[in-house]
DNA sequence: ATCTATTAATAATT
DNA sequence: TAATTATTAATAGAT
């Protein structure tokens, strides 16, 4: 939009460039107002051009609790990157940062607790509860899908528990079978020992019958 | 730029403020970075949407430096408020247990934003849920609050409006009354100056009454 | 998601 | 710095 397209790349010629910030940064900060009226969407847009000058806008102009609102959502990687050493130089400045830190992650936490929520705005209510909404939901499914674990976990269980039930059962049906084939056999032992023709033995009555119920 | 132009105004329709929504967020974005590429600048753009989703651009993607940056930038008193009650002993050991105090903190944060919820059993997820479920309701409970306090504020104020109205009303027909009386009489003296018996002046016609319709 | 008629933004120029 | 203008870019509404 302009006489000729233009290269995304810096503009070296410095009166360009300047121009060109001047009337890109009027369209940005335009458009990020629009969106945020049009949208209903909550914008923090901090610029700072090349010479050091800071321009900003941010939604009913507090810039504070936007850059709030956006350290509670990426707190997480926040973290790992201040998580590394400790301060080299002005303890009593770094322990007065964290110290803000924690007041700050204290109060959140009551807001998430559904305390101290009388310094919130409706908007703010809105807000929190939409997000706490959302972890409901996230929480839920995590549970739903520990408990369907579980389930199949047990089902598992119990099938192969039922399975080893069968084998044993099988493996003691076999060990009968050999049992009483050898009781026969020693009976018959004990029918020869007493001068019986083994003919006969129809006649006599036969070995009690091992019976062992399972289930 | 699109079939007819756009009031800056909340699009009201759901479906079509998501959709302006999405493509005004992907045109923000761009723009915030072809001018900080363009024009050597560093912009910081954190957007949040209506269901509170979170977008952002910033230069170089070093959102915290240039966050940082602001602050130094615009909020330097911030930091000298803070300086109170520090300790007096080991600042090592303060600092670090003020950093490990950070970090429950967070962790416990990210189990309420519904994140990072591995590590924890059924039980426990449980307990979260109900949690929330509890802080929800409190929020909601406010949050009505807020709104039918809102609403009866609201009715106050038409009531008094309505009454004001009453008023002026009740003010703008004595007016009238008293000019049509001052007419009246005017045109009766003006009679008298013609040496006319005012005895038969309802033979003649009336003077014009003064209509001020309201409304 | 994709298309396109239109409006809006803006690069170059004055 | 501020208009003007010729172009390109963004996007609202439709599909």
């Amino acid at each position: 939009m302009g006489r000729g397209r233009v290269q995304l790349k810096r503009i070296e010629n410095k009166i360009n460039r300047q121009v060109t910030f001047s009337k890109r940064r009027a369209g940005l900060l335009k458009k990020a107002h629009e969106i945020s009226v049009l949208c209903d969407a909550e914008v923090a847009l901090i610029v700072f051009s090349h010479k050091g000058k800071l321009f900003e806008y941010s939604t009913d102009s507090c810039m504070e609790k936007i850059l709030e609102r956006y350290e509670r959502y990426s707190y997480a990687e926040r973290q790992l990157v201040a998580t590394e050493s400790q301060p080299q130089g002005n303890w009593s400045m770094e322990y007065n940062r964290l110290k803000a830190k924690v007041d700050l992650l204290q109060k959140n936490h009551r807001h998430y607790m559904g305390e101290d929520l009388d310094s919130l705005s409706l908007k703010e209510l809105q807000n929190l509860e939409q997000q706490l909404d959302t972890a409901i939901k996230h929480i839920r499914s995590k549970k739903n899908h520990l408990i369907s674990e579980s389930i199949s976990e047990f089902q598992r269980k119990e099938k192969a528990i039922q399975e080893q039930n069968a084998m044993l059962a099988k493996q003691i049906k076999e060990r009968e079978k050999t049992v009483a084939q050898a009781q026969q056999s020693q009976w018959g032992q004990q029918q020869q020992q007493l001068g019986l023709n083994t003919s006969t033995s129809f006649l006599l009555p036969q070995p009690p019958h091992p019976c062992l119920n399972i289930g």
